[in-house]
DNA sequence: CGATTACATGTAATCGATTGCACAGCCGGG
DNA sequence: CCCGGCTGTGCAATCGATTACATGTAATCG
């Protein structure tokens, strides 16, 4: 690959002057430009980022790391994270911690020593030395979707507690009483933060939620099918659920569907299902399924706002936005 | 940031040394790494991998570019390669080219520039003087799923023609004679190859397949709704659809299910729905959706391992996995 | 015991770009 | 006619790590 040195000695000019020419500074005669750019045009000559982010101590690249790139959520996250990274002249690494905090320690190590200008991170566990040792150093670091203790680092997260409430408003409403939740690991902040929403929202109509009916799930597919499933054949049959991400409600659909053939629970009619996330193909089930919607994609490009104003040395206060709760088939019906 | 320098200073010992320790090199006193082991830790020193690659010319580093990061079929494909990539000690730099050759070939320019060990393509259309020359002047580069002209790297690749012949002969089985296709644009590789094997497969059985049953769409969701719409407003309304990727599948799907309260076509008596590529939630519709998977984690796999053999000097022949046809209900009865 | 080897450690060049500083040439004003 | 300022260009230091080579020290052998 040919260096900045090669064109230099083809253009019969300095280093210096190559550089000054390339990076389109002010200060250099006509005929200097012509023949660096002849030269450079010549040889195919394409800067080394390596050695410039050496000299430079920027690399102009963005980290970011999720729980689990399978999860439509997370692949609609990076997407708009990517957008405005490229608009705003950065690219972007992105890491996939698969749940695992190893893993994903592994990455933000990675990322660092890579000297990305930047760090996105959805924490997978509430606590991160590593983070929050990075923060304090003063890397530019936001925090997305799930909140982590200890980490001085700004946080954009979708605010699910008022559809939540809605949500059960909607079921008590419709006669429901006996509600479960399948949720994530007591560990990851969001699990806790909407068993806490949904709690409080039931509380407030008078109803309890018994620990059986709060099921620990680890965000998977898998994990959905078992809870619905331990669910489905505890001694008193919930008359409602509300599975906290889009993988769980995955399986537990599988269940569902797997059981369609015997004699099984009926959606809406013995249980009504909400789901929090939405996936497009919820409207093409039948029924078609309840769904709280976060703001995804505002997440995402908010999240990379706030790291470049980090980045540029602005204060960054946290955000909450909304989440939209999407009444559709599944929790229809009228229970009396 | 604490550099090799300091840990140096703080450890009393050359820079020479503690590269030599921290590299885990054989021939140091076990004084010698203590002292330095402790400097480093006391300082929490993280090397400069900018650096490091600056001088060693290798950047542990290769890149992925797809096409379109939102269909499951590229996500599935990328966690592979990541996976496989991070085993091999390297990590990856995902582009989302959006199905526009120009944002390709930023992208693969970028990377270029990051001097990425190796990179992997899925190319948006079948030529790119970009790539051709990249891999002229012996950049490792491996392209997956669409094969592209003139570029000189190996190809991997799922071999769908088998699996598009047996759905069409279980479609003349149970009776079905008007076909049609929704395919992609003309420029990619893959939707010609679809094209071309799905009409082979119907010449075989002496069916036609005229123009108007053959609708290019764009690979998008929406391109699939306005796809089948046209195709369900001919005059004569095809018996037996194949739509060739999952989005547009999706969009199809949509307009199904919009059209379901109306007076409707019905899947699979009216019609026999099949999809190149399958997805988790087919299985969860009604009717299920007949598919044809393609090995998506083996592809990124072989991808990789062709990408590292190619890095490593060994030379790679294109490769070819099966697809294999699951029958679902879409595809179900006999029509007489 | 002196010479030779083996080994541990340090010195300094190097990767490819950027950039502060020096210098040469040219201009105009006093 | 000389000097100060301005402009365009080059020289060389620099970023932080790796590594070929040099050097010093201790172990080994005849």
């Amino acid at each position: 690959m040919a260096t900045i040195k090669d064109v230099a000695r083809i253009a019969r000019v300095s280093t210096a002057s190559v550089s000054r020419v390339l990076s389109g500074q002010t200060g250099s005669s006509a005929a200097m430009r012509a023949r660096v750019l002849a030269a450079a045009g010549e040889l195919n000559f394409r800067p080394n980022a390596v050695a410039r982010s050496l000299r430079t101590t920027g690399t102009r690249t963005v980290g970011l790391v999720v729980p689990d790139l399978l999860n439509p959520f997370f692949t609609e996250l990076a997407r708009a994270v990517e957008d405005t990274a490229r608009g705003a002249g950065f690219s972007l690494i992105v890491g996939n911690a698969d749940e695992d905090p190893t893993q994903q320690d592994h990455y933000v190590r990675i990322l660092l020593e890579r000297q990305v200008d930047g760090l996105i991170v959805v924490p997978t566990v509430e606590t991160s030395p590593l983070l929050r040792e990075a923060a304090d150093h003063g890397q530019p670091l936001v925090l997305v979707d799930r909140p982590a203790q200890d980490v001085h680092a700004p946080t954009v997260r979708g605010d699910g507690a008022a559809a939540i409430a809605e949500l059960v408003d909607h079921l008590v409403l419709t006669g429901r009483h006996h509600m479960a939740i399948v949720t994530g690991p007591d560990q990851a902040g969001t699990s806790r933060e909407r068993l806490l929403a949904f709690r409080a929202a039931l509380s407030g109509h008078g109803i309890d939620l018994p620990e059986e009916r709060i099921l620990h799930g680890n965000f998977r597919a898998e994990s959905g099918y078992r809870s619905l499933a331990a669910l489905l054949a505890s001694p008193e049959i919930p008359d409602s659920i509300l599975v906290t991400n889009g993988p769980m409600a995955q399986g537990a659909l599988r269940l569902l569907s797997e059981q369609a053939t015997s004699s099984a629970v009926r959606v809406p009619d013995d249980l009504a299902l909400a789901v929090f996330d939405d996936m497009p193909w919820f409207t093409l089930l039948r029924p078609t399924l309840t769904a709280i919607v976060q703001p995804t994609t505002r997440l995402g490009e908010r999240a990379m706002h706030m790291l470049l104003d980090r980045i540029n040395g602005r204060d960054v206060i946290d955000e909450r936005i909304a989440c939209e709760l999407v009444l559709r088939g599944s929790t229809e019906g009228r229970i009396t």
